[in-house]
Formats: structure tokens, sequence, C-alpha cells
DNA sequence: CTCATTATAATTGCGCACAATTAGATTGTG
DNA sequence: CACAATCTAATTGTGCGCAATTATAATGAG
């Protein structure tokens, strides 16, 4: 017989945005590597510096809220930025549990080459500042939805 | 002194394209975990199989080419899978490079269960089908933009 | 036919991601 | 105060994701 099974729509590969997501994801990555090789950053590595070049010395606990991103990914990540001396990990005196996370002079320095990364992701990016604004602001709506689901 | 540096936009976490594909990928992944865990496969397995139930029999090269994963990941990942009793991994005749890679029974007959696994994602979702699909045509472009960007 | 080139998977090593557990500090309640 | 409940990180174990290398097979030029 052999009889090929009814296609279903909703789970073919290509009608699925959550596909579409993560394959971008993985497309955006392998643009930022060649980018991020200069500055000796992995992609997280980078969204965790950006974070602190927003705001320095804060617990390890506002860096994951901020990524989404617990303690499991972050303490090896933050131990080899440590390791690479771009920032400082010192407990807290106030509060013995925290762990606070604090841009040496050179974590700050990198900001300036950093400048040049966004640069590069917008031309490989090939669309306009205000249609990648749109899109961003229908994945973040996308991802509270998701959150929010989760919460149930 | 203790400066702060002056903010640059582009450099600002909530203002990249990039970390809302980034963190909207993981939220997709928290959502389908539960969904997932019923029929014992993680999202990435998921996808394999997904391109399985379309094309039965093909070889890891051409599931690569449709997830755009190479065989670091997915051999070990098939190997996984052919653990479970879901695939049979046989070399081709016609060319002994290729490993084919085909459903078992169970392997098929895991498609029936996974009919619920969309429903549960568009609900999640809580946006139209005709949203996602706008959604996932334009992420699907940009992907598409970057992509052809590496080959330069 | 021969030998370099190319193609397909597998392997190795490193860095995420996340669940589950553990350790130690803090807070809240009686 | 005592002590349970909560909070913050760290640790452990599993599974991606990818670069680099290796092994084997197929192809193509001379």
């Amino acid at each position: 017989m052999a009889k090929k099974p009814a296609p279903v729509p909703l789970l073919q590969l290509d009608n699925q945005l959550c596909f579409a997501v993560y394959s971008t994801g993985h497309a955006f990555n392998r643009v930022y590597k060649p980018l991020l090789d200069r500055l000796k950053l992995t992609y997280p590595q980078y969204l965790a510096m950006l974070v602190l070049w927003e705001q320095d010395n804060v617990p390890v606990k506002d860096i994951g809220e901020r990524l989404f991103l617990d303690s499991g990914t972050l303490t090896p990540l933050l131990k080899r930025l440590e390791a690479a001396g771009l920032i400082k990990r010192t407990r807290s005196i106030e509060d013995e549990r925290q762990m606070l996370i604090a841009l040496t002079a050179q974590g700050q320095a990198l900001r300036e080459k950093a400048k040049a990364v966004p640069q590069g992701i917008l031309a490989a990016s090939a669309c306009t500042v205000g249609e990648m604004a749109a899109m961003k602001n229908e994945l973040v709506a996308l991802r509270d939805r998701l959150n929010a689901a989760l919460g149930d």
C-alpha cells in the first residue's frame, strides 16, 4: 500500500512561525559571529555586556531577568567574562546571597569597539531602522503573550 | 568623576530586533516543552520529525538543509531518535557516503499525537492564523536576507 | 586508469540553555 | 528569639549548535 499520509498544514515546517523565529535566530548568530570575534565575545556574552553597559554593578538576578536566562546559564558565562578581564564578580555586603557584577576598565573600554557591531547587523538585515523597529515590536508583543501563557 | 557614558540607542538591548528574535525563540521553547514532553521529543527533535513526516527516507544532508543544521548537530540528535525507536539510519546503496533516515512504524504513528501540538502553540501565541502567517513571512524574508549577506 | 578534488557523515571540543538539586543567606511568623 | 519559608547563586547532567578535523566515498582531469 504505502499510502501517503494526508498533509496537515499546521504540521508543515514552512508554515510554522516558530521555526521562522528559530531559524532567523540562527541566521542572526552567523552574521554576528565575525563581528563579535573581533571583540572576543559570543552572542550571549555580548548580551550580558549590553546589560552592563546600560547599568553597571548589578546582581546576577537582574541580568537574568533582563535576558530571560537563569543562573545555570549565567554563572559559567560570567565566569568566562571575568577570566577575560571584562567584569569583576563580588558578593554584596548588604545581601550576601547576591553576586554583584561590575565592569572593569577594560570592560567599559570595550563598549567603544562594540559601537561598530549594530551597523554591521543593520547592513546585513537589509531593512530600514523603521522596519526593524516594527518587527521588533511585534515580536516583543508575541514574546510577552507567550510568557504570559506560561503563568497559567 | 564616574561620568556616565552617553547612551547609544543602537547598543540598547530593548532596541535590538535580534534580541527580540532570540528571546522570543526561548519563549516558544518554554511553551513547547510541556507539549513535546508528551511525545518525549525535544524541540529540535520535533523539527527533524516534521521534516520526515513530510518526506521519508532522506539523507542527513537534506534534513540539514531544511533545518539549517549541520551533521555535528544532527548526527547525535538522529542517533537519539533511533535509540527511541522512531527512525532507522541506513547507509545508501547508490552512494555509500549518504546516511538515509527513515521513519519506523512507531515514528509514523507519532504523527497522530503530534497533531495536537500546533493547536497548543496557536493558543499560547494568542494571535490569529493570519497574523502568525504575516509575521512568519516577514521573518523568513529577513532570514533569507541575512543568509544572503553571509555569502559575500 | 590514477590521483587530486569534492562530497557526506562522524567526531571532538567548547559554550550555551535549562531542569533539578544543593548551599547558604534573609525574611516572616509565632 | 526560634525556625520555617523564601530567596540567590552555584552545581550537575543532558541536549543542542557550531567550528574544525577526520574518514570514507564519489567524481573529474590528464
